[in-house]
Parts: C-alpha cells; structure tokens; sequence
DNA sequence: GTAGCTGCAAACTCTTTGCAACTCT
DNA sequence: AGAGTTGCAAAGAGTTTGCAGCTAC
C-alpha cells in the first residue's frame, strides 16, 4: 500500500483498478504529462480511458496530493506533493531538475511580507543550458 | 511613436490599422489576456478579429516585446518587456502586482550555477492574500 | 444494493491556420 | 505593384462532461 493509496482511501476514494494503475505511474515516475500518464497506465492497463487518467489527476490535485504545473507549454505536467522543490529547466533535453533552497524559502515570505502579503503559494521555474567545459 | 511601435518598424514589420490598435492596448495595459486584449482593441475598433490579435501577439512574443505567461491557469496573459519584474497574485482579487529584488536576482544564479547550469530564463510568481489587521 | 466510478463520444475552450481580399510601403 | 496583413471560418490541441453501464464497498 502506498502513500499515495493511502491518502485516496482516507479522502473516501474507492479504490478502483483504474486508479490504482494512475496511481502506481504517478509512484514510477514525477513531473508527467498527462498523455505520458496515459501511455504508461496503458502499458499496465490497455483499457484505461484518458478521461479517467484526467478526472484521476483533477482529483488529487483537488486532494493536493498532486500539483498540477504548466511550465510554459500549452498543456499540463502533474507533480506528485512528497517533498516541497522547484526546477530547474535544462533548455537542451527539456530534462527537469529538482532542487530546494533554504535562502530562497526565506526571501519569498520577506518579500510578499513587505509587499503586505501573506504568501499562500508560489512557482519558480529556472531554465538553463548546462555548462560545458570552461565557457566564458 | 511609442516604443513599441517604433521597435516593430526596425523589425520590419507594417504599421497597420490593426497593430496600432493592439500595441496601443498592451501601451496602455500589461498583463492582458487574449481576450482582454481582444475586448480593448474592439473599443477602439470594432472590425478588428481575434485571429489578429493572436498573431500579432505571437509576432511580439517571437520579437521578444512581449512575453507570454501561463500563471497557473488555461489560458496566456501578455507582458511588454519594458523591465523586468516578477509578480505576486492577489489570490482575493486576482490583481497582479509587479515587484522586483536584487537578492532574489543573485541568488537564482547561485542556485543555477550550483547545479551546473547557465541560467537562460525564469519564472517566478507569488500567490498571497493581503495581510489585514494584525492577525497570528 | 447503491453511490461512486468508468469508457465512450460529444462538447468546450483556447489557439492556430488556409485562403481570398485588402493595404501599407 | 507586391509582399505582408487581415477577417473569416474551419481545424487543431488539450481538456471537460453527459450518460449508460459497471464495480467496490
């Protein structure tokens, strides 16, 4: 049983086979579109429907179980909410990398503070080429 | 002439009834949706199709006088580049208000660099409510 | 048994595009 | 005159939804 099949049951969610496929992906792997957590339920459940894989997502990001991030593309990516990070962007692979940041964490509260504020949430998305040898 | 003008005329392109309308918006507000554009550039002209606004928006986009932002929601809102600043959302009125940090500037390149990246790009944004009496 | 869930297909929203007519230079 | 631009309508991409049948509890 996984924490994320825990979480569903506790939130009164039926644990139907459909979802436990959805869910076993979103363990597999993070930062998926949903058309690649449709590909990927397919492969252990060819009979999964994409409106399923969509109202699953909807649900768990209404459970904030699972972040539903747009990037700067035209459709949507899911994070699974096991740990609080941001990414990092690598521009040449379009690979995402996580990272966290104490400094940065503080400043955020700083600055919506001072701007009278209190900070409920927040993005920060980096995009950058990886440095080869010793350019520049 | 307005900047913005000006810079698409050095990028060659015509100054036609259409654009003067739409460049005239984006001068006389920022953070615009599409459809927000569109509603404005018909109060001053009514024939204008939202087919021109999309592309003329995505010419600037590519011009890089506008960048286009995806917030968290399903549809793009258009910033000119005239600076640069990041922006905290009024979760109450969904007001946008713009501010800028050196620290932040600095430390994202730390970060970036740490991780053996070049840093190219970036988003951040801020999700608050406006702290009222002295509450907690 | 039944409330909740599913697959299917149709509908929706936002965005892009083909084309013939028009317009800035 | 001619390349670039426009409006229109149709097409596309991603997402949501109504419904009848199915399933976990």
């Amino acid at each position: 049983m996984t924490e994320l099949e825990q979480r569903c049951i506790d939130a009164g969610l039926k644990m139907t086979g459909p979802r436990k496929t959805i869910l076993k992906v979103l363990n597999n792997s993070n930062h998926l579109s949903v058309e690649e957590v449709y590909e990927k339920a397919k492969a252990i459940d060819s009979t999964i429907s994409i409106a399923t894989v969509y109202r699953t997502l909807s649900m768990l990001d209404e459970l904030d179980l699972v972040t539903r991030q747009e990037f700067n593309e035209t459709f949507s990516r899911y994070d699974t909410n096991l740990d609080h990070h941001h990414h990092l962007i690598d521009l040449d692979t379009g690979k995402v990398i996580e990272f966290q940041n104490e400094e940065l964490e503080k400043l955020k509260e700083k600055i919506a503070e001072e701007l009278g504020f209190e900070l409920v949430d927040h993005t920060l998305e980096l995009y950058g080429r990886r440095i080869k040898k010793k350019k520049k």
